[in-house]
DNA sequence: ACCTGAACACCGTTCAAGT
DNA sequence: ACCTGAACACCGTTCAAGT
């Protein structure tokens, strides 16, 4: 006991030019919520083929992963934490575009996915995720607030709404996967590719995006939910 | 040298009572591709929350996680090899259901849709993963083949094919996500949710999952790709 | 309260070697 | 050629302890 007040006194005395308290990281910046987040911004604008870790963010913030553990339950928290910074940089109010409501919910849309192509490691995380961040509760909001000055009805907006995010994520997830050659089939055998396949891989992102939305807007206003 | 040629002999006498190859694994089933994607399925079935790893494969097997090397070139293989040998197990030929072109489509997405609700660990692998195997082609072709029947546009059936095997996969990915409890939010904060709040969890899965599809197919069927 | 180190129980993959 | 063990370079998480 008195050994531990001993050593406490001394490593007081000897930082007394810095204020010292509990907390204080020795002249390293402190750990905060904000801190590591950004960290983690930072790490996944690095980005590459390499994931943000738990294990690299910690590195990165000059202390051991089980720090980390102070501020987030676990990874899943951490990456929906990260995606809510990140949301934070796109406005998300369903005025915020011009044009209509469709217009509107297309850009919103497109802006989204745009962010989340920017981060595929985190959107495959959001997949299994079901963020609940005040920036991603703006966006599904906003969505549903377009879908509803568009007269969709409730039931199919809500329905909807969950389609459209899914369809977001969905296609920058894919987009992270590697570049699979695609095999010459027989059209003899595969009729139905053989028929499509000077389109397959047609178009930009940009355009396979935007039409991708549009589509589904179209259904969705399209398609009641009651058999 | 000499020491080699005595250990093999040893072997060979120990066991000459059972069949002995190069390849003998002292009474062990034979490692061979169908032995190892038959585990890969039944360690699936087996599924809980614990996913199929190549380590716990390998045990499955009586061996290590190194010998399966000699048949895959990395996991995203065995995966995609486990996905085709489960979609043996679908009927998946355009004419295989009754009625019309939309409703014969809508019955082999939702078929596909439950092969991956069964297997949600497998499920968020396909979403980065492009199969290519052979029944995944024939899986493809009938929704190609399907949309043509229907009068679509190859263009519209190259890239809404993409949308709708995309967002199969999306679905059955995000139920592999533990249930996240939703926040109550304030309806002056969040109108667009107050709004939709009655539907956002309607329905069963089987409903939201024929009425994703029914919309979608809607959309594309509706929506050219040019601008 | 905030932060830490050591340890636990895992991963996929490479490589040199064994039969 | 087919199969293996040991090793490499990682993961997320728990726990008891330090200041």
């Amino acid at each position: 006991m008195s050994a531990n007040v001993f050593v406490t006194i001394m490593f007081v005395s000897a930082w007394s030019d810095a204020p010292v308290t509990s907390r204080d990281r020795m002249g390293k910046p402190p750990l905060t919520r904000e801190a590591i987040i950004t960290a983690a911004v930072r790490l996944l604008q690095a980005g590459g083929p390499e994931r943000m870790t738990l294990r690299r963010l910690a590195q990165e913030l000059d202390t051991g992963p089980t720090s980390l553990y102070a501020f987030f339950g676990n990874v899943a928290e951490l990456h929906a934490a990260t995606l809510d910074q990140l949301l934070a940089g796109v406005d998300l109010r369903p005025a915020a575009r011009a044009g209509g409501w469709r217009a509107r919910l297309v850009e919103l849309l497109v802006a989204y996915t745009e962010l989340l192509f920017a981060y595929p490691g985190l959107a495959r995380s959001v997949m299994t995720l079901r963020p609940s961040g005040p920036n991603y509760m703006r966006l599904v909001d906003s969505v549903l607030a377009l879908l509803r000055a568009g007269g969709v009805p409730a039931g199919q907006g809500a329905w909807g709404m969950n389609l459209l995010l899914q369809q977001a994520t969905a296609m920058a997830a894919e987009a992270a996967a590697e570049e699979v050659p695609w095999r010459e089939v027989s059209a003899a055998e595969y009729p139905g590719i053989a028929w499509a396949s000077g389109q397959l891989f047609s178009g930009t992102r940009h355009q396979r995006v935007r039409w991708a939305f549009d589509a589904l807007i179209a259904g969705i206003a399209a398609t009641g939910i009651t058999p």
